[in-house]
DNA sequence: GCCAACGTTGGC
DNA sequence: GCCAACGTTGGC
């Protein structure tokens, strides 16, 4: 069982989006590192911590399970979508999503500058200078942490 | 809106 | 395979 983080910039899909949908295809992503992760490492039952990027504060604003393991991203294939991809097809997907499910909006969210400024969460991908990974992995006791912070 | 830090592309 | 040019991310 691990913990993800996934960032998304709330004008294009936030929190309020997921709750509202209950469920979502993570699709759109296009960068390899995040697309390994999603296609493999990224597994049902997993945690993913809600990340409000390019947004004030940017933090982390609720939790998602993963429902749904890693599938080709259907809007890679479709010219009309902002997320197309003309080197994509059927034999060779090249992009994948994963499907969450909504599980709670924090009472209280945990901005990027608390998070730099906890002791226990030192190392966290997230706070670390230049780091544009939209998907990356959390270590449990930061998990743990922040599912404490977060409580009320 | 600025811009530093990355990632990708493509000529050579 | 190098690397300059370009595009994107995302905090500020």
């Amino acid at each position: 069982m691990k913990t993800w983080l996934f960032k998304s910039e709330p004008d294009t899909y936030s929190i309020d989006d997921l709750q509202k949908e209950k469920t979502c295809f993570w699709e759109g992503v296009r960068n390899y590192q995040a697309r390994n992760f999603l296609r493999d490492e990224v597994k049902k039952g997993d945690f993913v911590l809600f990340y409000h990027s390019n947004c004030k504060p940017p933090g982390i604003v609720g939790l998602a399970e993963v429902i749904k393991e890693g599938t080709p991203d259907p809007f890679a294939l479709d010219p009309k979508s902002d997320y197309f991809d003309p080197k994509a097809s059927e034999e060779n997907p090249r992009w994948y999503g994963v499907t969450l499910k909504f599980l709670k909006k924090y009472p209280k969210a945990l901005s990027l500058e608390e998070i730099k400024a906890s002791k226990e969460l030192e190392g966290m991908l997230v706070a670390q200078k230049g780091q544009r990974l939209s998907i990356q992995p959390v270590e449990t006791k930061h998990y743990k942490r922040i599912e404490t912070l977060c409580a009320v």
